[in-house]
DNA sequence: GGGCGCGAATACCCTCGAAT
DNA sequence: ATTCGAGGGTATTCGCGCCC
């Protein structure tokens, strides 16, 4: 059992190099063009400004790389790859449901559990609650069909990091009808292992400090910062001869 | 038919101001 | 002081038109 736990760790760590790393490192690689970007005129100059005292093209393009590389993009990435780490690392746990994500016999209560599994204890927002609720209707209802008998405690959601005091507003109205289990008591449950959390979090940890991206981000800031000049000197031109150069951009590329 | 490009749809995640 | 919902943003998948 704990060789097994053991063996999860180790696939977890391989996970992270191999599919969350490299998603995270193509999503940034992506950032070199301004239309990449959903601007707001509005806003744009004054991040610049306020973090690096000016709004130069690179300033500008600082501020529009920094939030979504470390921000939106790596958070989105990991997830939409937890599904994916449901079935791979949490190998003969995957579930073959729709709408659910992994099921698991609970360490603790020994029962079957249908399972949801989130990121964080603040990752959804109030439309999200009748969706993850849908979801547990539509298995109930497929269970009624097919004969199978299923609790609504045995419809939970998983949340992978956090403490149950954590958990938003949101959570708690689902927790009202189906349980949500966060963080060490999650991983307790699946495992069977109380310490399994903190050894997964430490191991994660450790994979991090063999990647250092400062020279991608670099390149992609300088190249982004120089799609910004084109622009504004585009920007410039009038509007015929300004299509016309972005025609000729096109082919550029 | 098979591969490519692209937009729509779906699923994710997070923070902040308003309401209480 | 806390709770709650709206707002804001990203990634991946899927289907469709198009080209080879």
């Amino acid at each position: 059992m704990t060789s097994q736990n053991d063996d999860i760790v180790e696939r977890a760590k391989e996970f992270f190099r191999k599919e969350i790393v490299p998603s995270h490192i193509s999503n940034t690689e992506k950032l070199t063009r301004l239309s990449e970007f959903k601007l707001n005129p509005f806003l744009d100059k004054y991040k610049a400004s306020f973090l690096t005292g000016n709004d130069d093209p690179k300033s500008i393009a600082k501020a529009l790389v920094y939030p979504r590389v470390l921000g939106t993009s790596i958070n989105t990435t990991f997830g939409n790859k937890l599904q994916k780490f449901c079935s791979e690392v949490l190998e003969g746990f995957a579930s073959t449901t729709s709408g659910i994500d992994i099921e698991f016999i609970d360490k603790v209560d020994g029962r079957r559990k249908y399972c949801q599994i989130k990121a964080g204890p603040n990752t959804i927002n109030k439309d999200d609650v009748e969706t993850i609720k849908g979801h547990f209707a539509s298995v109930k209802n497929l269970a009624r069909t097919n004969n199978l008998n299923i609790g609504f405690n045995d419809l939970i959601v998983g949340v992978f990091y956090g403490t149950p005091e954590d958990l938003s507003g949101h959570y708690k109205k689902i927790n009202q009808e189906h349980p949500v289990i966060i963080g060490a008591e999650f991983w307790y449950r699946l495992t069977g292992e109380k310490d399994f959390y903190r050894k997964l979090t430490d191991a994660i940890g450790d994979v991090a400090s063999e990647y250092d991206g400062s020279e991608l981000i670099e390149k992609v800031i300088n190249s982004l910062a120089k799609d910004i000049e084109e622009t504004i000197e585009l920007k410039k031109l009038g509007t015929e001869k300004k299509m016309a150069a972005e025609e000729k951009e096109k082919y550029k590329i």
